[in-house]
DNA sequence: TACACCTCTGAATCTTCCA
DNA sequence: CTGGAAGATTCAGAGGTGT
């Protein structure tokens, strides 16, 4: 599939792509921080002007302008821009858009979620960034795409086919012998305008050292959404190339500007061989990880604790204030002999040198608990456990009474 | 906690605020959708001026420039301002604030994500709403609150200390005999600035029929992050009253504004008995529960027990092959006396007459188990409550030793 | 006052090691 | 050799400290 790469200002260079022949704009366009004025009239009985807060940002504005000026020019009338905002001046892409393209041509506003290393910011941890959709004309080209139901959605509803009952009531239809009719399948639901994609990271393969590099998924979702096999693809400030590489490996035609050379080598390079990383959690999603399983942190409900995701021995720690360390803590898994389950438990922990470690008992058995000695192992009986002995005590004691 | 709603503008009844008395504005401000008119000018050789766009939502900003200015005028110097944002309007939004507040006292914009009932549009679901997070000055208050570490994260290993090699490089300590040195306790990872919070559910009891009513847990997330009990909180468009329900709730203080007797009405009845809503303020406390029976079955986790659903005395029977009847279960429920507990399952059991009833106790407290005696009942502690207490005893064991 | 440098931080990957 | 578990590595951050 072609992909074109271009040195050179985007305004410039955009003029020699002819008009109404590009079906998808994305760009992620550099942002000034430099000489942003303040405003000193903060005397509230003069009335805002407008003009008084666009100074502030003028150049960004200015410099943006005229190039989506250029971009709509080269949009088919079934194509979409996609910009990428920059934190600091989502609020001005979104008036140029608005300016440029209309009011009513706004689609979306896509929320990229993502996880990342924490600082003791006295804030929240910033974990978004913004993209903003516009269409070039109402009759835009769009995929619709369907995500998995939620968990709490109940699929096995949501199967069958619904029927109206004598009272034109809508209910879920039932066949002559009393059984649900199925539906055949859905798709799922619609995908929504927030997307929890991970943010590259620092030692993924997929980075090639440019600053402001995005995940490839995102790329992908952004064009499968808007496009089809050869459409045009047009990256203005295409940085490292990362959506060339999306479109070229989604069988999409491509176009690429950039001003800087060594953007434009990168991008050469990883053209040449397109590989995206496929990791766990791109694939899986962020369920993936989670191996502790729900039965153990039932058991621990009610108390303060942090979970522990990857190791077999440890489900949980304890938070305690003591500066004794961690208390670490497992919950005896079903068929799981109670000694094997203290052997997990010691040998997840020896490096750690706890002062205590605890182990949840939660199988009736002959093993007493007794039995397990391991020195600073503290064992404790379930409620399952206790209630189910209880009862059969009880229980026991009422058919003898008899 | 005193409450005070006022009917009419908040322009006007601002005015009697005193300044610097407010810890918290929280505003979701009407949007007029009426007359935008469209830009006709196109032309893009044309430079792109402010003013153009300014004119077509100038009713907006001309109606919430002033009453802004009045809000940060009440606001106190440590305080916060938190703007609910229409989808048409975020940009404005923070235009605004940037003037009035200031760009340097832009701290976050809160994405609160949600899921929601799809429909057929071709477009992406829209499923987030943006808040704008201000202060006033840079000595804002702020509670740094924590969330889980996610599902990826080796918390083993955050747990451990850091140190620097000779290369000055960052790696994890290790102590004299190669073992890796504990940190301690870690609290979690700072909130960020994506909230997923479920949206009101249209059946949900919290529900008053007011329109763009907000779920209680997204305003008490607000008011506990920038204020402490006693402070003061405003809601200049207060509506149905959810943030002055979420400040009662969290003994704030709180000023409601609207020009809806309607509005003030529903406030006002709401606030007469805000503990139909109190079973929220405990979801949040105990984290992943969506309801307390939830938070009863994790407790029972393990056993072969009916849940029972809506029955304020029995959180489920035991599944029991003898004919012996059914055997009635209850768990404490947090900030639930013993005997409280007790007794509602008592009541709740005795139309039963079961042979044997059980009481799990969850909660450390004064109040002994063998102090309820009522005949039949066994009272079990839970495993959490077992465990706590073990810490407990174990730690002062080890300091003594010392 | 300005700025260079140092420190703390957790997500998600890469890398190594072991059975 | 293979697969999984545990350890190592890095960050278009952001605050504090010292020159």
């Amino acid at each position: 599939m072609e992909a074109d790469v271009y040195l050179g200002d985007c305004l410039e260079i955009l003029t020699k792509v002819p008009e109404n022949s590009v079906d998808l704009v994305y760009l992620d366009p550099p942002f000034f921080t430099g000489n942003t004025q303040k405003l000193t009239t903060r005397d509230r009985t003069q009335r805002f002007q407008f003009s008084d807060v666009w100074r502030s940002t003028n150049e960004y504005a200015q410099f943006l302008h005229p190039r989506l000026c250029e971009m709509k020019r080269v949009l088919n009338s079934t194509g979409s821009i996609f910009l990428h905002c920059d934190r600091n001046a989502s609020h001005i892409a979104r008036f140029l858009l608005d300016n440029v393209f209309g009011e009513e041509m706004f689609s979306s506003e896509i929320i990229w979620q993502y996880r990342r290393w924490s600082s003791g910011e006295r804030r929240l941890l910033r974990a978004h960034q913004n993209i903003l959709f516009y269409t070039k004309s109402q009759e835009y080209k769009f995929n619709t795409m369907f995500v998995p139901y939620s968990p709490a959605t109940n699929v096995d509803q949501i199967l069958q086919k619904r029927a109206r009952d004598e009272y034109n009531k809508s209910i879920y239809a039932i066949d002559e012998n009393g059984e649900a009719v199925f539906n055949g399948n859905k798709k799922g639901v619609p995908l929504g305008d927030v997307w929890d994609i991970p943010y590259l990271n620092p030692k993924a393969k997929e980075r090639v050292g440019y600053p402001t590099q995005k995940p490839i998924l995102l790329l992908e979702k952004i064009i499968r959404l808007v496009t089809d096999e050869n459409d045009l693809v047009l990256d203005p400030f295409c940085g490292s190339g990362t959506t060339l590489i999306a479109a070229r490996l989604l069988n999409r035609r491509c176009i690429g500007i950039d001003n800087s050379p060594d953007a434009i080598r990168i991008t050469q390079e990883r053209l040449r061989s397109p590989s995206s990383s496929r990791s766990c959690l791109m694939e899986e999603g962020r369920g993936a990880y989670e191996n502790t399983d729900k039965y153990a942190l039932a058991h621990l409900s009610g108390l303060d604790i942090i979970p522990v995701q990857r190791n077999s021995g440890i489900d949980a720690f304890i938070k305690c204030d003591a500066a004794n360390g961690t208390v670490p803590i497992r919950v005896q898994k079903p068929n799981e002999p109670l000694g094997q389950a203290a052997l997990a438990l010691y040998t997840a922990s020896k490096t750690k040198h706890p002062s205590l470690m605890i182990l949840v008992s939660t199988q009736q058995e002959m093993e007493l608990a007794s039995t397990v000695s391991i020195p600073g192992m503290i064992v404790v009986d379930s409620a399952s456990k206790v209630i189910t002995r209880a009862v059969k005590d009880a229980l026991i004691g009422v058919r003898s009474k008899r």
